[in-house]
Order: C-alpha cells, then structure tokens, then sequence
RNA sequence: GAGUCCGUAGCUCAGCUGGAUAGAGCAACGGCCUUCUAAGCCGUAGGUCGAGGGUUCGAAUCCCCCCGGGCUCGCCA
C-alpha cells in the first residue's frame, strides 16, 4: 500500500507537470505548521531558479492545476511559495479502512526479500548479565522484529564471548583457587568429573577477580594469554573445563534473555568460529592478503581516502592466539556458508567502531563475503547514571540485570497496589509487562548512538513520555473495545467513518502514518523513531478521548466508527510495541 | 597529536537529506473526575539551538574556524 505521502507526491507531480513545471519539485512533506495544514510542498520555492518566478507565482498555478483532487479538501498557496495542503476526511477514512484491511497495516512489502542476520547480545559466558548488556539486547531485538515486520528473513545471533582471552582468566583463577583439579594436572589421562567445579554464582565472581588481578600481577596474565592458546587449539583439560563454563552459563544467560522478552534464533558464540579459522588464515596467506608484521599476522586495510589512521587487520597474535577480528571474520566465513546473508548487523558499543571497520574491511578486501553483502555496525552510546558518568551501582560495581529488572519490577508493583485493588498474582505479572515496558521504551526512545542517562525513576514513572503512558493508553481502548462487545456488539473494522471533529481527524492522520514510520525506522535500523511515533499517536488518542462521548454515543453508525477507529489505533500501537519488544497488559 | 561523535528550556530528550512562530516530557504554577481507567486532558511560564564567520530568498539543520566534553588510535573484547 502506497504511503500518503507517496500518494500526495503523485498528485503533486501531476499538478507541476500540468501547470508546465518539472515534476521533481512536487515532493510531498508532512507539514511542519500543523496549525495551518497537514501536508505541504515547497517545491515551488526550489524551482525559482530555473523558472525564474516568483515562487508565488509558481505555488499559484500549481494550486489551479490540483482542481478537482478528490484527496484534498484544501490546498492553498501561501508566501512566499508554500503550498499548503489539507486532506479530504473521506479520503483518510477511506485510506484506514484499507490499511485495517491489510494483515501488515498498509506497509509493502520488500521488492527483494534479504537475509539478514543481527548479531547482539554478545554476553560473556565468563560472567554474567550485567546492565552492559541491556542496549544491545535491547536495540537488537528491536532491530530483528522491524527488519522481519518489514518482511525480510532476520537471524538474530546471540554471538556469545566463549573464545576470547577471558577464557583464560577465568581458568587461570580457578588454578589459583584449585591447583588440585585435575583439568590443571597435564598428566591426567582419566574422565574429567561431570559437575561443574563452580556453580554461576561464583562463576560471576571469578571472572572480576581474575580480571582484576591480572592488571597487577604480570606473571598472571602471562599464564591466561598461554591458557588461552592452548584452549583454542585444543588442549583437553581446558576444553572440558570450557565446557562446564558453557554448561553453567548458558541457562543463567536464557533466563535472564527470557526475562527481556529477548528471543535469539542463533546460540552461537565465538567458539563456533573455531572450525573455520585455520582454513582461512591459510587461504588469507595463500592469496597473499596477510602479511607478517612484528611477529603477529595482519591484513592491511588502509585505504587511499583515508583522513585516519586505520591500522592493520589483526588476524593472529604474535603469540598465535586467534582474537576478537579472528573470530568475527571466521564468523562471517561460516554465516557466508550457511545463510548467504544480504546484510549482517552487528549491534555493540560505538567503541569497537573501529574494530568494524577494519573487519568489514578486510571481509570485503579478502572476498570472505561478497562484495554486495551489507556489513553493518549499529554502536551505541554509554549509558550513565543522573551524574553524567558511566552507570555503576552505589558502591561502583556493576549492577547485574537480573538485580536491576527485580528492582523495577518491584517498584511497578508498589505502585500497582497503591493505585487500586488488584489481586496478588494479577499485579505481579501486569508489573512485569509494565517493568519491561518501562525499561525498553526508556532505552529505545534514545537515539541508540548517543550516550543517554539512565534514571530508572524517570523510566517508571507513569506520567509522560514513558513506556506506561503507552501501556495506559492501549489499556484504556481495550477497555472501551471490551464493554462495547459486552454489550453484545461486533467490532466493525470497515466501519471507519470519516472525521467530524478536529481531534478525530487528527488521530486518524496519525494513524495513517504507520508504514511511513515502519519503514523509516527499517531503512534507518531506528526503533526510537517508532516510540516518537507511538508517543504521538498517543497523544492523539487521549486528546480525542477526552473530547469524545464513545459508548454513550447515541447514533449507532458513528459509534460503531468511533469502534473501528479505536480498534485500528490499538491495532497500530499494539504492533509498534511488539517490534519495540513489549506487550501490553489487560488492565493496570 | 590525529580521527570521530556530541553541545537545543533548570533537568531528560526530539527535530538535523535546509523552509513559515525551534517541539515534547519532568520540575513550577493554574484549571478539569456524579459521565468509557485522572497512569489522563487543557492552559501559563521557561530558548541569542556552545561562540563566531560563511553559503542561501531562507540555517538548530550544510561549510569553515574556535571553545567545551565523550570516545578511538595493532597483539582486550
């Protein structure tokens, strides 16, 4: 279905074309004056310095040449040369009814269906979920359910950090704690013990500890650089090791995924890539794209265009040691073989810019994708606490997930019970889908590249530009949508009527928007363009709400409008909060 | 030092592929519940869009320069 502004456009050309102007000044905007119409084309304006007119002029005879469109109710030329267009009510009613009629709302679907797969989450098995990882889960499962809703095939790989030199650490220290374990003793032929040595709660405290003692203690990290080495290529006692890390790691991870309404298709990690590696550090020398330099082995990725340093590909340490380009282009090695996808998504913190950049570099130089694969790198900002400095809890730690999605939704709860009676069980589960809510809409309604302050208070908070406030708002059409079956009537979806009040049309507008949204926030990988959306749509809602009598309605017909027209709007928000990756609740 | 991102109301953020009077929310103040959920709605107040220059009929938006801040700059991920 044709976007309205597309629709508009069209008109538009055919009115430049008529009235003897070319057509690539008619683009269609939404109005930035609301107060003086809803679309507008300042084409007229761009075209003087062809014409030679005054833009008036040229707005004036456009104008006459739109007569007789069955679109627009009004469109009037306005200096120095705006034209300003208001849209026919019957025709936006005519226009929802169409989009209630489509299974995906009016949006079109893709000319090309890609395969695209996203790669977020990146937790570490080493040690667990912590508040780092909410963006990316977050944003990354935001971005999976657009690009699906769009219609394209997306892969959401949870790419764990299962390989890397925390692995090395983590084993390194619990040497220290339990030399005695026979993992340690090289002489050992027998089964290794099939419990874990660690369970999840220590396993997240070994890692900082070991972390933290490898920055002073030399000797130390020697040791995990060479544990290591030797796990990546195969030592016995350190993979079966590995495997209790994986093995306790991985529920804990599910779990706390789970809780986020984070769904991967993939539980792949950095080991995976393991397979793949040798083959392609041969084929990287054999081709003559790898070079050796001070011991390590690298692929130059400089460019001639550079203004930057861009510093060599690193594919082997010196050492011999893969690392994180090693793994991440083996990974493409085996995503390229498996799914041949159009475009990879890698969703982390704007710090590894770079790294990006220089894989994505050298899997394009080497032909480890091909040259039309889309590599692209979402990095998002830091989030900081009320103070402006990265987000710790009060004794500088970092805060588990676990604890800080407890937290909320223990205050959701509070606040539920204050605010009416409601059962025990009921006000659990409505805090969890409001918690969630709260905690998403207050990541996603960011610009995901910028830093923003994370203040749960705010988050939660019921008033405002919040996850809530939408919530509310669905609620309260449910609400009216139940009574009105209740009294024994169907909803109508073709029932749409058009527009007899301001904050009718108004909300009927904003909801005809919805593929024009959709799509922008695909082609731009931009969820918060979908809350700024629903914000808005909101807002129309209430105020229409507000100013309109719907089941005390007595003509029967426009009741019955008023139905269709909640329904459509529920059915626009309750899809946008999917995509964003929450649910709305019954009552609250 | 080089590169890069950012600087919009007291606070948190939109707007940035150039358009008319720069928008929200919070906080402050004032209204609206015998009527579909007041977690709402309506209103008041609050801004030299970091500073300066330039391009343009028109700049928060594009270019240059400066100031301030974040981040990155080969054997971590």
């Amino acid at each position: 279905m044709k976007k309205l502004v597309d629709l508009l456009t069209f008109e538009l050309e055919n009115a430049f074309e008529k009235a003897g102007y070319d057509k690539q000044y008619a683009k269609v905007t939404l109005s930035n004056r609301p107060d003086l119409c809803e679309y507008q084309c300042n084409g007229a304006m761009a075209a003087v310095k062809v014409y030679r007119k005054a833009p008036i002029m040229i707005a004036n005879d456009v104008v006459a040449a739109l007569e007789g469109c069955v679109c627009i109710e009004k469109v009037e030329a306005v200096n120095p040369g705006f034209i300003n267009i208001t849209l026919d009510a019957a025709f936006v009613a005519e226009y929802l009814k169409n989009m209630n009629a489509e299974e995906k709302l009016g949006v079109s679907e893709p000319n090309k269906v890609k395969t695209i797969v996203v790669d977020y989450g990146g937790a570490n098995v080493a040690k667990a979920l912590h508040v780092g990882h909410l963006r990316p889960a977050i944003i990354g499962e935001s971005v999976k359910r657009i690009g699906r809703y769009v219609g394209h095939q997306v892969i959401g790989d949870v790419h764990l950090g299962d390989w890397g030199s925390q692995m090395g650490l983590v084993m390194m220290e619990l040497k220290r704690r339990q030399p005695e374990l026979p993992y340690f003793d090289e002489s050992f032929e027998g089964e290794y013990p099939k419990e874990s040595p660690f369970t999840i709660e220590e396993l997240g405290e070994i890692y900082p500890t070991a972390s933290a003692y490898a920055k002073e203690n030399e000797a130390f990290k020697e040791e995990a650089l060479q544990a290591t080495y030797l796990l990546q290529n195969g030592h016995r006692g350190y993979t079966a090791l590995w495997r209790h890390i994986m093995n306790v790691s991985l529920p804990d991870l599910k779990k706390n995924y789970s809780a986020l309404n984070v769904e991967f298709d993939l539980w792949k990690g950095e080991a995976d890539a393991k397979p793949y590696i040798a083959d392609m550090v041969q084929y990287l020398k054999d081709e003559g794209y790898a070079r050796e330099d001070q011991g390590a082995l690298v692929v130059d990725v400089k460019e001639d265009t550079d203004t930057k340093e861009v510093p060599p590909c690193m594919i082997l340490k010196s050492d011999g040691a893969a690392l994180y380009a090693t793994t991440d282009l083996a990974t493409l090695v085996e995503r390229e073989k498996l799914y041949q996808p159009d475009q990879v998504v890698y969703v982390t913190d704007k710090r590894q810019e770079m790294h990006f950049e220089q894989v994505f570099r050298c899997a394009k130089k080497t032909g480890i994708v091909r040259q039309e694969t889309e590599l692209k790198h979402i990095g998002f900002g830091t989030m900081n606490g009320k103070d402006g400095k990265p987000f710790k809890t009060r004794d500088g730690g970092v805060m588990r997930l676990e604890e800080l999605v407890g937290d909320i939704n223990d205050k959701m709860y509070e606040k539920i019970i204050e605010n009416r009676a409601i059962e025990e069980e009921e006000a659990r589960e409505t805090a969890k889908k409001v918690g969630l809510a709260a905690l998403k809409y207050g990541d996603l309604s960011n610009q995901a590249a910028k830093d923003y302050v994370f203040d749960v208070d705010r988050f939660i908070s019921f008033e405002g530009n919040t996850g809530p406030y939408i919530l509310y708002t669905i609620v309260r059409i449910k609400s009216i949508l139940a009574k009105y079956v209740e009294s024994g009537k169907e909803v109508a979806l073709c029932e749409i009527q058009k527009a007899e009040s301001a904050s009718a049309k108004a909300l009927m507008l904003e909801v005809a928007k919805f593929n024009s949204v959709m799509e922008g926030a695909y082609e731009e990988l931009a969820p918060h363009k979908i809350c700024a959306y629903i914000y808005d749509l909101s807002n129309a809602f209430n105020r229409f709400y507000h100013e309109t009598k719907i089941l005390s309605e007595e003509n029967e017909a426009r009741k019955a409008g008023y139905i269709a027209l909640l329904s459509i709007t529920k059915r626009v928000l309750e899809t946008c909060i999917d995509v964003l990756g929450f649910e709305a609740p019954e009552r609250m």
